[in-house]
RNA sequence: GGUAUCGUGGCCGAGUGGCUAGGCAGAGCUCUGCAAAAGCUCCUACAGCAGUUCGAAUCUGCUCGAUACCUCCA
């Protein structure tokens, strides 16, 4: 089915690499997921939109993928400082709110967000509260190995130890040294040895509502080690993909590997996938800048710097218009341009059924699915694959007009090709409101007294109903065969 | 300050040594009672300077500008 093979960008070696499942056809993918303590954004939108398409795609190319995306839901410090608050209990205490209250209602909105963007749930979604003997077992053994040290109730990675056996930076390509002599803020912290070391199990504070039972007292995981205890337990100690947004990479994942070595000495993941951010006005979307959009912001268009809401598919659409590993910058304009862009798109794929077939064919189907797989076998190039989806819907109205023909074999080929592409991989659906056949009767009987009306040239009776109706929300178009009509919001 | 990344036409956004990206907007045409839709045509750009090369938006150097990370963040 395809004529090049799948090649991925892999932030660990700088490269893009053909891509090799460890265990074909079987491929673990690890993405980070969502910390549950407020809305989702749209910003954490686009990554798990940009790891839908991947997963949908690897998927489609006949990969039995085990897609694994946590909720980190066990609350994380504040701050590198151990006064720090937990992100969760604080947000909790401000509300009046049990901690998993919070993690419950975020949780459901973060589900309800995903839902609405039409990306699949993946295989399984872990949480952080759910694997806290994990993670406890895991820190023992990381202590057991020598690469971590207890402080006080609290045990902490020791960077500068692993760092002299393994490649603390392979990720971040980053200077160690640098990153050692950087000595700005280094307040508070007596109980680590190493600037660079991190919590792996936290001491909690009397008031500190998340706690459980450890060897080391009462406390709460740390950062990076969920990820890692999970990771390991349902993808293996090696897996193929391990994925987030660009923001993880010099922390997170960096400790995460560390985390991983130190354990099981074995680096995770293969390839490290990561997608870019989403900015506005330039600037990197994020909740601690308060520049961030909440999904129903947008879709309402309840936002000072929008003009209008947009749909949801209008949001995907825009979002693949752009490669995952570079920022898109947000603006009205820009998202009009997709809504315009993702109706045409729809219009033709709802052409394709009636389209009529002919002897021959004057369009070459072959070459159009040969470049949408090549697209998409180089590092998962939706805007190009886009840009190939639009010439078949020029293609599909050229046909449709009469300027081109088409055999049944190759509308057989088509359907496919578009069908697969645009709903399967790129996950986008029809998303008007569907006329149903109490709407389509009236609308007929309407469209009757319109026929009867231009048939006795009375236009301004026939032009008043078009008007009329399109106030309504109906916009019709004459067509050689009859008028029709689609719903606009 | 350190480390990266980036700077593409009115807007968004691909590409990355020679060949049209694409979407949206704008102009003209065809079709049409008029619209709408659709098709065709046009608008042909790569921050600046210098260099490498037969040839550079694409490679190299410098300059300017922007952003990100170094601190929780997808």
């Amino acid at each position: 089915m395809t004529h090049t093979a799948l090649k991925i960008y892999n932030t660990l070696s700088r490269q893009t690499e053909t891509f090799k499942p460890i265990h074909a056809p079987f491929v673990g993918m690890y993405v980070c997921g969502p910390t549950v303590y407020s809305n989702a954004h749209l910003g954490n939108a686009r990554t798990f939109i940009s790891f839908d398409v991947m997963f949908r795609y690897l998927t489609h190319l006949g990969y039995k993928v085990r897609y694994v995306r946590n909720i980190t839901d066990a609350g994380h410090l504040e701050s590198d400082a151990d006064e720090g608050e937990d992100k969760v209990s604080k947000k909790a205490r401000l509300e009046q709110l049990e901690p998993m209250e919070i993690v419950q209602r975020y949780t459901y909105d973060f589900h309800e967000v995903m839902r609405l963007f039409n990306t699949l749930p993946p295989s399984i979604e872990p949480t952080a509260t759910a694997h806290i003997i994990e993670q406890i077992e895991m820190t023992k053994k990381i202590l057991a190995n020598g690469y971590a040290y207890e402080s006080n109730g609290s045990v902490y990675f020791d960077v500068e130890k692993f760092a002299k056996e393994f490649s603390y930076t392979a990720l971040s390509n980053r200077n160690l040294e640098e990153l050692l002599n950087n000595t700005r803020e280094l307040d508070g912290q007596e109980e680590k040895k190493g600037r660079l070391d991190f919590a792996l199990w936290i001491k909690a504070k009397p008031e500190h509502i998340m706690r459980w039972p450890s060897p080391w007292g009462e406390g709460f995981p740390g950062w990076h080690l969920e990820c890692s205890a999970m990771s390991s337990k349902y993808l293996g100690e090696e897996f193929d993909i391990h994925g987030g947004g660009m923001d993880l990479v010099p922390t997170h994942h960096t400790n995460e590997i560390a985390q991983n070595i130190a354990c099981h000495h074995k680096s995770p993941a293969r390839v490290w996938i990561h997608t870019n951010m989403l900015t506005v006005n330039g600037q990197k979307m994020s909740k601690s800048l308060g520049n961030s959009f909440l999904p129903n912001e947008l879709f309402s268009g309840n936002h000072k710097l929008l003009d209008k809401g947009y749909s949801p598919m209008t949001v995907r659409f825009f979002m693949l218009q752009a490669h995952y590993r570079s920022t898109l910058d947000f603006s009205n304009e820009a998202l009009q341009a997709a809504e315009k862009g993702f109706a045409r798109l729809m219009n033709a794929m709802k052409l394709i059924p009636d389209l009529k077939v002919s002897k021959q064919s004057t369009v070459n189907c072959a070459e159009l699915g040969k470049n949408m797989y090549e697209a998409m076998n180089d590092d998962f190039n939706t805007p190009i694959a886009l840009a190939h989806l639009f010439e078949a819907v020029r293609m599909i109205n050229s046909i449709n007009d009469g300027k081109e023909s088409i055999t049944a074999a190759d509308k057989e080929e088509l359907s496919k090709l578009m069908n697969e592409m645009v709903f399967g991989v790129l996950g986008l659906a029809e998303e008007k409101a569907v006329n149903n056949d109490k709407i389509d009767g009236l609308m007929q009987l309407i469209f009757d007294m319109r026929s009867a009306a231009k048939a006795n040239k009375d236009f301004k009776t026939s032009d008043h109903i078009r008007d009329e109706l399109k106030r309504a929300g109906f916009e019709i178009k004459d067509g050689k065969d009859g008028a029709s009509y689609t719903i606009t919001n």
